[in-house]
Order: structure tokens, then sequence, then C-alpha cells
DNA sequence: CAGCTTGTGGTCAAAACGACAATAAGGCTA
DNA sequence: TAGCCTTATTGTCGTTTTGACCACAAGCTG
């Protein structure tokens, strides 16, 4: 990332001046959640310059006037991360009348799910630009962007019960007890390890890698991938994800 | 509805002039689903004026300068139906570049559920105005409308099966087999009457009205409403709702 | 009254769930 | 190398839920 880049991304949230070439009024705001060993993060932006200094705040910015939505969202988050093809879904859009100082600016929100793999650190920004936080306990943040996370961590426990959508927090390969912990993390619940193995496995959702996992010191668990041609499949049948 | 209401409706999805006073570029969408007899519906409008004559589409408008997203979609909802306490949600915001003719139009989309008690007729509007058409089956429909549409259509749905917001469709009394054929008219399906009946009743959503079912030519059922109070409690203890 | 329609309760086998015991497979350490 | 420790994986079993279907009840109609 460029340090152009990098000083926009940094000052993308101050209020004024907007910057030419963009929607007037709208913003995006991404929530960007990823899975830490099992704590379940999102990742915030603290503001560098102006009134804002030493907050945090969810990455965000403005839409061009030839972008959609979408792929106003998904810019952002590249700039930010380098990810290009990132499980991204409009959240909602947030627009109470004083939501933002100074003027009327609705925002659209997205949230994103990346795996640790793909995003291992964070790349351009350094640790004090931009941090991953427990998605359950953040410092306060700025405007109304607390009420968006605390939406977005409802609709993504909600989600991931009833969507396969779970898998894009982990990497390709994965054990089921990563997969179950990831679950655990979400949900705040506790599982049982051969029932939840035997659940997911009956789905016939996951390909099995004929692989192990190595250097573990125990017995090594095999590894699997998310098959997402046999979702589609399935889903075509009627069949429907429910964990 | 004054005349100069019904005017100001008619005309509020034709493009230009935006009426002075509300914001630049974000328009509010509203789908209205209502169930007749055990169809699902939807309201919609059609274009009286203007270029888009004779079209079909969703009844909208723009937000003004001091309203909430929210206030403002459930402005539009009262000015067309009279309704002043719908169930109202937000779908999703629309923007690709070009989905609004000339201009760079976002829009936010909310969702209703309307009881057909509570809005018998098209009031205000003549049939030829606003009509409840058929949500699986509607003619073309302006702009992105369609798309709208479907993926309200999908959202209500997945809603439906997953929390209990089906009742705002139904009279505040119903009975179990009006609940059932709700049921059946969104997702489509056929369910056996024992089975649903116990599945329900097994929930403790439903509170005996002692009453029963009036003018019917075969044996009365007993009629319920629904438990908002117990629905509440029950899911601070991690009840989940699932159809 | 017989006949029709819908409501409501019962049954039963199959499947799913949930708790927990038992065994397998590795790496680690003494 | 022999145990020890940790996690993976399989098995078992009683309970609950599901789904298909039968039977009877209740009320209106002719």
């Amino acid at each position: 990332m460029t340090s152009a880049l990098i000083s926009a991304a940094k000052s993308n949230r101050e209020p004024f001046p907007v910057p030419e070439g963009t929607l007037q009024g709208l913003s995006i705001d991404n929530l960007i959640f990823g899975l830490h060993g099992s704590e379940l993060k999102v990742l915030l932006i603290k503001h560098g310059e102006g009134i804002r200094e030493g907050e945090w705040a969810l990455p965000g910015g403005w839409i061009k006037q030839n972008e959609d939505l979408r792929e106003a969202a998904s810019r952002l988050l590249r700039d930010l991360t380098g990810i290009s093809h990132p499980y991204l879904e409009q959240l909602k859009a947030f627009g109470k009348v004083d939501r933002y100082p100074a003027e009327r600016v609705v925002t659209i929100t997205y949230y994103a799910l990346i795996s640790a793999d793909q995003y291992p650190l964070v790349a351009g920004f350094s640790a004090s630009d931009a941090s991953w936080v427990s998605a359950f306990d953040t410092p306060a943040l700025v405007f109304d962007h607390k009420e968006i996370l605390t939406y977005g961590i409802q609709l993504l426990q909600h989600q991931v019960r009833h969507k396969p959508i779970g898998f894009n927090l982990l990497p390709e390969k994965f054990t089921l007890l990563q997969l179950q912990e990831l679950y655990e993390a979400i949900l705040n619940i506790k599982l049982d390890k051969p029932n939840f193995r035997r659940k997911f496995m009956k789905m016939n959702l996951l390909t099995p890698c004929n692989e192990k996992q190595k250097g573990v010191a125990h017995r090594a668990a095999n590894l699997y991938r998310f098959d997402k041609d046999n979702y589609s499949n399935l889903t075509e049948q009627g069949f429907s994800f429910e964990v």
C-alpha cells in the first residue's frame, strides 16, 4: 500500500473535507471479523489526526460516483488489508439524523469474514493505526460504531447457525476441532466434541483432505475443507444448513 | 388521506424534481407484504403520470433532512396505508451505479408485514393507483424493483422460519390453521396439520383466547394470540424459534 | 338424520440429540 | 523404550423430536 493510500485511509473518517468525486452524505463502514486463536476479533482503526485523534472507529470511507456500493466496500477493505475476494455482505444502513457530526451522513455497513492466514498481520498499517480487538470487548468507538458492531455480532451469531459462512473465518484446510471452536467462540457456548463431529459429518459438506495436522504435540487430526459445490447441490434439493 | 398527499405519493417515484428539504441521491422503497386468503401479496403502485406511466413500482419516496431512515419508511407507509405501527424492518440498500435513470440514487429498502384486517382495502388510492399483487407473480417492475422484491421474498422465507414474525401477517386472533396456511403460503410447502399444531403448541408462544371462530360452516377452531411477553422471556433463556 | 368439513388427540416407527464411556494415535519425557 | 499426556475418533444408549397416518369430535347443511 502506498503512503498516499495509508494517509487517505487514516483520515477517511475525519469529518470534512469529503474528497471530490464521491457521493454526498453517504459513507461505507466495514465490520471486519477474524478468528485469532479461538477468539472472535474485529479490525479497528485508530484515528491519527484531527479532532477524533486517538479514538477507535470501524474502517470506512466514501463511495465514488462510478462504483457500486459493494465495490466501494470491497475497495476499502482491499486498501486496508490487501484482501481481494473476501466474504463480504451488506449489514445495514445506519442513518439517524445526528449520528455524524456537523452534517447528515448515512452510512452503509458491510461485514467481512476473513481468515487469519489470509491476513496474518496488519500490513501497511503500523500497530497503532489498526488493530484486531476482541469483538466482545472493544474500547469506546466513535459515532454510532458501537451500535453497528453490536448489530453485526448479532447478525453473525444468527447467520453462522443458519448458513455455512463460518468457514470463511478458517484457513482452507482445518480440523473439526477448529470448526467447533469457531462456533464456541462466536456463540459463546460449549459443545460436545463427538456429537458436534457427527452432526457436521452427516451434512456432507466437508471433504477430507487425506492429510493430517502437523507440528502438534498429540495425535494429529484429519484436515477437511468446505465442499462448496456439494453445498450448492444440496441447497437446490432443499437442504437447509442448521447447527 | 388528502388529495395533496395522494398526488405526492403518486408522483413520488418520478425522476425529478426531487422535493426540497430531502436528502439528495437517497431514497426509500417499501416492500409491503400482506396475506390475502392464503396467498402472499405485495403492495405495488402504478405510476400515474410522467415517463413511467402505467408501470408498476414499489411504493417509496424521499427522506427528509430531519428524519431518521426508519421514520421516513414509516411515514411513507403510513401515508399510503394509514397504518401507524407496522412491523417494519430494513431490508437492504441497493446502489448500483445505473439503477436509477439520469442520476445516481441509492435506495434503502424496508419490508413491512401487515395483516389483512389492519388494511382490508386500499384506502385513499383507487384500485388503479395501488394494488395487492401475488408476491410470486408480479408484472414487470421499474428500475431494479424486481431484484428488490426477489431479495425481500428470500429474506422473508428465511426469517419466517427462524423468528416469530409471521404473526404480523395475521389478525390479532387467529386459528392454528391460519397460522399453518401462512407458512405454507410463504414457503410454498405442504405441512401436516396435527404435527404442525403440536410443534407450535410446544413452543409456548400461543395464548388461547378461550374463544372460538365464528361464522364458519364447520366445527369452529380455537382462537389464539401470539404471546409476545413469553417470547421475550424464552429468548432470554436461550430459546430459539425454528419452524 | 346423514353427510360433509375441519378441529383435535393418539399412535408408532424412524431419526436426531445429548451425555458419556472407551479406544486410538501420536509426541514427550524419564 | 516405556510409560504419560493430550487430543482424535468411535461406540453406546436412553431420551426427544419428527413425520406419517389413523381415528374420533364437533359443528354446520341439506
